[in-house]
RNA sequence: GGAGAGAUGGCCGAGUAGGUCGAAGGCGCUCGCCUGCUAAGCGAGUGUAUGCCGAAAGGUGUACCGAGGGUUCGAAUCCCUCUCUCUCCGCCA
């Protein structure tokens, strides 16, 4: 959510900021409706002070046993009065607000104009992709070949997009998970979560999922819950409407959760394989920074991610979104994309953004930088570090022999009791 | 799921025959005084949001006693609904 008061001195420099994003957004209503409720405000006010006023006096009365009928009825009128303009206050404030919860944040100046995938930025490349001497197959093949992966099971059990591990699979999965938490925590210095994975709607609408994208969650009617598509909307909530002292600052937090996503929209994309799941392992990262870190903070957790890949020696590059593919929530995102031989391209596996104070105004998550200062709003970030599955993915791909075995990386065997290879 | 108790300011805790209560008192905190350091003591101050006036200091209006609604000229106080916390019982990984 953005600042009224910043919206309402801003207006024509967001303009065209918010029109760099691919989509349409009617500021000018937004102001009208709040010059109708400041008006409608001053009004109510008025009325309210009237009525205050004069109470006193009747309360004054009736101590000296005088009579003060004449006030209490005039004062009837204005209660009356009163009821009335609050209903219409009340009517323009929620129209406001919703209005206000469907506004994207403002990309960052540093943000490429653009208009889809294809303009984003390649900022960096590591590692090679590795060579084969015969044709790769895709992972899905070389799953269902080794028993790990089963898609016809998944699909009996629940339905599409929806898989059963088994075995080395269920194993690599529990690795990587295990894997990655102890990296983040040890030595990256995150602390761990593990928080609930239904949440109810002020959480998401305070991460910006709602009131915008219900369409892509699901959703328990009773009681009201969702289940979360990241671990992002319950670890940045946990500081919901909070404030937080300046010296605690920045905040570190990594959880593993299991994501739930409708993804409404993707029909017919990513169909094959384990890629595009209603259900998927995460590993992730959140902070909760001060304003004037956030940006270094990102480059950090930024390399914190791609740490996971480099010790996987997983070849993959980063690309900064341009500003027609940023996310809803967003000021600026990195997204890590790693190499699949099978599709011989790059498949996104970890986005890294930072939210400058868009969530934590929703959220109403504040910092105090001295102990008696103002409150103000924190920033937040968050990424991946992993997606687990696009992990174990990258990994069956890039690790396959002609055999149809797949060779278990270096640093997880410790993990798998030992296991060098799958098949 | 059943029965009961509770929710007040940074914390503790008064306040229920409705009116001058934004709210006693204590703790904590800040500033000052005092004492050879620390402690104790004394004095003053100490919520949030938002509008208006002011260069600022500050002044002033409005709202907030878990949330929402109702009764009333007027609600922390009365009524209803909901949420959360605690205790006991049941059930359960």
């Amino acid at each position: 959510m953005l600042d009224l008061k910043f919206i309402r001195e801003n207006l024509e420099v967001l303009k065209n900021k918010l029109s760099k994003r691919n989509l349409e957004i009617n500021l000018d209503h937004v102001i009208e409706i709040d010059q109708k409720r400041r008006e409608i405000i001053q009004e109510v006010e008025t009325l309210r002070n009237e009525r205050n006023t004069v109470s006193e006096i009747i309360a004054a009365a009736k101590k000296e046993k005088k009579d003060a009928s004449t006030e209490i009825s005039r004062m009837k009128e204005v209660s009356q009065k009163i009821k009335g303009a609050d209903t219409t206050r009340e009517e323009i404030e929620a129209t406001l607000r919703d209005l206000l919860l469907r506004i994207p944040n403002i990309p960052d100046e540093t943000v490429k104009e653009g208009k889809d995938p294809s303009d984003n930025v390649e900022v960096k490349r590591w590692g090679e992709p590795p060579q084969f001497d015969f044709d790769p197959k895709p992972h899905w093949e070389i799953g269902e070949k080794l028993g790990i992966l089963d898609f016809e099971r998944g699909a009996k059990i629940t339905g599409a997009r929806f898989t059963l591990l088994k075995g080395a699979g269920a194993l690599m999965e529990r690795a990587l998970i295990n894997f990655m938490l102890d990296l983040h925590t040890r030595e990256h210095t995150y602390q761990e979560v593990f928080p609930p994975i239904l949440v109810n709607r002020t959480s998401m609408t305070g991460t910006g999922q709602l009131p915008k994208f219900e369409d892509d969650l699901f959703h328990l009617v009773d009681p009201d819950y969702f289940l979360i598509p990241t671990a992002e909307v319950p670890v940045t909530n946990i500081h919901q409407e909070e404030i937080i002292e300046g010296k605690n600052l920045p905040l570190y937090y990594t959880a593993y959760t299991p994501c739930f996503r409708k993804e409404a929209g993707a029909y017919g994309k990513d169909t094959r394989g384990i890629i595009r799941q209603h259900q998927f392992n995460k590993v992730e990262l959140v902070k909760f920074t001060s304003p004037e870190t956030s940006y270094q903070e990102l480059e950090a957790l930024l390399n914190n991610a791609e740490e996971v890949l480099k010790r996987l020696n997983l070849h993959y590059r980063v690309v900064s979104l341009c500003t027609g593919d940023l996310g809803f929530s967003a000021a600026k995102t990195y997204d890590i994309e790693v190499w699949l031989p099978s599709q011989k391209d790059y498949k996104e596996i970890s986005s890294c953004s930072n939210f400058t104070d868009f969530q934590a105004r929703r959220a109403n998550i504040r910092y105090r930088s001295e102990p008696k200062s103002k409150p103000k709003f924190v920033h937040t970030l968050n990424g991946s570090g992993l997606a687990i599955g696009r992990t174990a993915v990258a990994i069956i791909e890039n690790y396959q022999q002609k055999d149809g075995s797949v060779l278990v990386p270096e640093v997880l065997r410790a993990y798998m009791g030992g296991m060098t290879k799958i098949g």
